[in-house]
DNA sequence: GTCTATACACCGATAGAC
DNA sequence: GTCTATCGGTGTATAGAC
């Protein structure tokens, strides 16, 4: 091994993302210590120097993956587009960031299911931070397009986050890309019904 | 042990009852095979009997509990309702089902990822049911309220999936009863945005 | 067919040399 | 601080007595 000293906050970093990869590609399940030194190239007493355990790299890795959600539901070029067509343009934006790298939305439910086993109030945190995300991007693009929402943003919030998580879900089962592109105009289509023009 | 000769199709049935039921209970990962032959009262040894592996029987799990899975969607009194009651009562339903048994419809989702990576035609082949499932509710609650769908029926099959799905992780997550509520009202009258007056 | 006993790999975690 | 070596435990699966 590499005998070097290394700074244990750096470490630990190292460690979460090695873990990180190794739940993506082979699953919550496989991510065993030794796998994840392995992928870290470092030895396992290494892990333990850094971490107290493997659930404590687990209940952290949680934490910091969620945090660096980003609210990537907004289009960029927003100028002179309705509602519908921005609602249609974050979910495939969304809906590509899955293609690009399922794995990685795959990993991220097994951890959250994992979390709402073992410590479901990080799980409440997770999706809190979901529903925030979302939340400022509907009031955000309902002010831009001078609409209102009919109903709390916060449902609607919670209503988008419900279609993000099926489209994940049914997309990582069965990767029909034209399906979730109809459904998704189809899911802007029907979010329109809970708009009104701002008076 | 309770030396008595058992037939294999029982002993599997048994088998495969007891797993769910430790998967329900403490999770996918707590289900080994000394887990579940603990649970069914049998040795290890009529484990392999039945089984070739445990990746068989949980195989085997996936594709039984969801041709099991019923139309639970559609409620049973729908004379002189509206579709969007109808959609109201019958997510609803979902929710009370969901509140009744979290712990199966989260072991459900743990299979469904077990699914993913072991054997996605699996996963896929339990998606196509749901889909099924909720296209043939739609086509129903559509006809009795003379109504029809102004997008094909397994698009809007497919974003109803995606509301299911999405009620059910957050509402494991957050266990938030009145949230869950809001959002299917809203989902609801979302939905009505697809349909028609039947010409 | 059903059991007990066991093989053997891997797990998380730690002791102790350096 | 970092390593190698090892502990005690559990995992899946099987051998062999009955």
């Amino acid at each position: 091994m590499a005998r070097v000293r290394i700074p244990v906050a750096e470490r630990r970093g190292a460690l979460l993302t090695a873990a990180f990869t190794v739940i993506a590609s082979r699953g919550l399940a496989a991510a065993s210590t030794r796998a994840i030194v392995a992928e870290a190239g470092m030895s396992l007493a290494s892990f333990h120097y850094a971490f107290d355990s493997r659930d404590e790299l687990l209940q952290l890795l949680i934490t910091e993956v969620t945090a660096g959600e980003q609210a990537a539901v907004l289009p960029a070029e927003r100028a002179g587009k309705s509602l519908e067509q921005l609602l249609i343009e974050g979910l495939t934006g969304y809906l590509e960031h899955l293609r690009a790298d399922p794995q990685r939305e795959q990993a991220m439910l097994e951890l959250t299911q994992y979390a709402i086993r073992s410590r479901p109030e990080l799980a409440a945190q997770q999706y809190g931070r979901y529903q925030e995300i979302a939340s400022a991007a509907l009031q955000l693009a309902a002010a831009e397009t001078g609409t209102c929402w009919r109903v709390p943003v916060p449902t609607v919030a919670r209503l988008l986050v419900h279609v993000t998580d099926g489209l994940t879900l049914t997309w990582l089962v069965d990767r029909d890309e034209h399906a979730a592109r109809q459904t998704i105009a189809a899911a802007a289509t029907a979010l329109m019904a809970l708009t009104r023009p701002r008076p």
